[in-house]
RNA sequence: GGGUCGGUGCCCGAGUGGUUAAUGGGGGCGGACUGUAAAUCCGCUGGCUCUGCCUACGUUGGUUCAAAUCCAACCCGGCCCA
C-alpha cells in the first residue's frame, strides 16, 4: 500500500482506521456509503460535533454519499451511555423538534459556502432516522443479535469496564445499544462508518452484524474527541466548554482565542483546512489564526475579521468606545423593575445565573459599567434612561450593551 | 429472594443530636501576574430586589426545645449468597 494514494482530505485529523489497510481498495470504488450516526437528545451542535460533519462533508465533496442516521429510535428510549442519572424518555414531538435543529444547524436550507453539509447536490445526503428499521425488529431478531456478542466482549469496552469496576450500575437495556447501532449499518449498507474514538466498540459491532448478515463489513473512521474549551476535558455542553455552532461571531472569536496553548494545534488540524506549516510560528500568532479561521468557515470574512477586530478592542478596555462597542451583544433592560439595586439588575437582564451570583461578582471586583469598576452590590439605579447605551462587562471576555 | 454496606452541595468526600448553608480536595467564577494563555498567588463558590428571610444532606413520616446526624417504612445502588 502507497501512503500517497490516500488523499490527505481522508487522512487530516484521523485517530484510527480500521482495517488499515483496507482504505486505499475502498477509495477507488463506486461512491461510498458514509455513516454517520447522531443522537437527537439535545439541541445545539458545537465544535466538538463538527468535527464528525467535516469529515462527513469531505467525503460528501470526494463524491461520495453521506447517510446521516438520526436515532430517533435510540432518542426515545433513552440513551443511558451517561453515568448513573437515567436519561429522561424523549417524546416523538421532542425527538422531531430536535431533529430539525439539528438539520437546521448543520445548514439545512441556508447558504452552501457556510453550511456544514452538502444538502443540495443530488446524491450526496440521506438523511435516515433508525426508527425506520428498529421500530418492528420483533424479539427473535432481537435475540439473535443479542446472541452475536457476550459479555465478556460487552465488558471488554471501557465504558462498561470502568462502570464495572467502580462498581457502577450497568442496566442490561445498555448492551442493546451498541447492537442496535451496528444493525444500523446493516440496514443502511454501510461501506464505512465515521465516529469518535470512543464509537470503536460500536463501530466494530457494526463490522461483525454486517458479516453475519451477509454484508460486506464497513470500514470504521475515527476521529479523535476533540477537547474543550479549557484543554482538558472533552468538549460537552454538560461541562460547559463549548462554542456553538450558531454562536455570533464576536463570542466564537473570543472564545477561541484564549483556548490553552496545548490544544490550538489540534483545533487547526479537525476544525479548520489551513496549512499548518505555512503558518506563523508564534503560539500566539497560531491562536488568533485558528480562532479567525473557524470563525470565518462559519460566518464569512467580514464577520470573522470584524470579530478579531472587536475583540482586541473590547479587550483593551476601550469597552466604551464607539466602534468597539457596535459589536457588543445588546440586552434589553425591559424585563428590569426600576429603581434597580445592582445585584438584581445583573440577574434580571441575565448576565449572572442569579442575583445571589450578581452580588458575588460585584463585590468580587468582576463588574464593569463603561469601564468603570461597580463596588457596591447595593447601588440603585433609577431609570432604565440611566443605563441605556452603557456597556456592562463581566470579567475579562463577557460585554453587554444596555438597550 | 436472603445477607451486608451505602445514598451529603457541580464532582469526590468529611461530619453521627445544637455557632452546620454544613471541614477538606477537585472543578468553576472573579482578582493580580501574563501572551486575552500556562504556572503561581489571593478571594468567592444554595436561593431571594439581601442589614433579613427561605430552601437544602435519597423519599416520606416520627422522636426531640433542637436532626444531615436517633427511629420506622419506602425508593435506589454496590458486594456476597441464591
Amino acid at each position: 500500500m502507497t501512503v500517497a494514494s490516500i488523499p490527505n482530505w481522508f487522512s487530516r485529523g484521523v485517530a484510527d482506521l480500521f482495517p488499515a489497510d483496507a482504505a486505499e481498495t475502498a477509495l477507488q470504488n463506486k461512491p461510498l456509503r458514509v455513516k454517520l450516526g447522531i443522537d437527537p437528545t439535545g439541541s445545539t451542535i458545537h465544535l466538538g460535533h463538527s468535527i464528525l460533519f467535516r469529515k462527513l462533508r469531505a467525503f460528501q465533496d470526494a463524491g461520495h454519499t453521506a447517510i446521516l442516521i438520526i436515532g430517533d429510535f435510540t432518542a426515545r428510549i433513552g440513551d443511558p451511555s451517561g453515568k448513573s442519572a437515567t436519561r429522561v424518555q424523549l417524546s416523538i414531538e421532542e425527538v422531531e423538534e430536535n431533529s430539525n435543529t439539528y438539520l437546521q444547524q448543520l445548514g439545512q436550507g441556508q447558504d452552501p459556502n457556510l453550511s456544514l453539509l452538502d444538502f443540495d447536490t443530488p446524491g450526496r445526503l440521506e438523511v435516515r432516522r433508525n426508527s425506520e428499521w428498529l421500530t418492528d425488529l420483533n424479539l427473535p431478531k432481537v435475540i439473535e443479535l443479542l446472541a452475536l456478542s457476550t459479555v465478556g466482549q460487552m465488558l471488554a469496552k471501557e465504558e462498561f469496564a470502568n462502570r464495572y469496576e467502580n462498581g457502577t450500575a450497568i442496566s442490561l437495556h445498555e448492551f442493546l445499544y451498541p447492537l442496535l447501532q451496528g444493525y444500523d449499518s446493516v440496514a443502511i449498507k454501510a461501506d464505512l462508518e465515521l465516529g469518535g474514538t470512543d464509537q470503536k466498540f460500536n463501530v466494530a459491532m457494526g463490522r461483525d452484524l454486517q458479516r453475519h448478515f451477509g454484508l460486506k463489513p464497513q470500514l470504521g473512521l475515527l476521529l479523535p474527541i476533540l477537547p474543550g474549551l479549557d484543554g482538558v476535558q472533552k468538549m460537552s455542553k454538560s461541562l460547559g466548554n463549548t462554542v456553538g455552532l450558531t454562536e455570533d461571531p464576536l463570542s466564537m472569536y473570543s472564545k477561541l482565542e484564549k483556548v490553552p496553548d496545548a490544544v490550538v494545534e489540534e483545533y487547526l488540524t479537525l476544525l479548520t483546512n489551513l496549512d499548518l506549516a505555512a503558518l506563523p510560528n508564534n503560539p500566539r500568532e497560531r491562536q488568533k489564526a485558528m480562532a479567525l479561521e473557524i470563525t470565518r468557515l462559519r460566518h464569512g470574512p467580514e464577520a470573522a475579521a470584524a470579530a478579531q477586530a472587536d475583540a482586541a478592542n473590547l479587550v483593551a478596555g476601550a469597552a466604551g468606545n464607539g466602534a468597539a462597542a457596535a459589536e457588543v451583544p445588546e440586552v434589553s433592560l425591559g424585563a428590569v423593575n426600576f429603581p434597580a439595586k445592582a445585584f438584581y439588575l445583573l440577574s434580571a437582564v441575565g448576565i449572572c445565573s442569579s442575583s445571589s451570583d450578581a452580588r458575588r461578582q460585584i463585590i468580587g471586583g468582576g463588574v464593569k459599567l463603561d469601564g468603570e469598576k461597580l463596588s457596591d452590590p447595593n447601588q440603585e439605579f433609577q431609570s432604565s434612561t440611566e443605563l441605556e447605551g452603557k456597556v456592562l462587562q463581566l470579567g475579562k471576555k463577557i460585554f453587554r450593551r444596555f438597550v
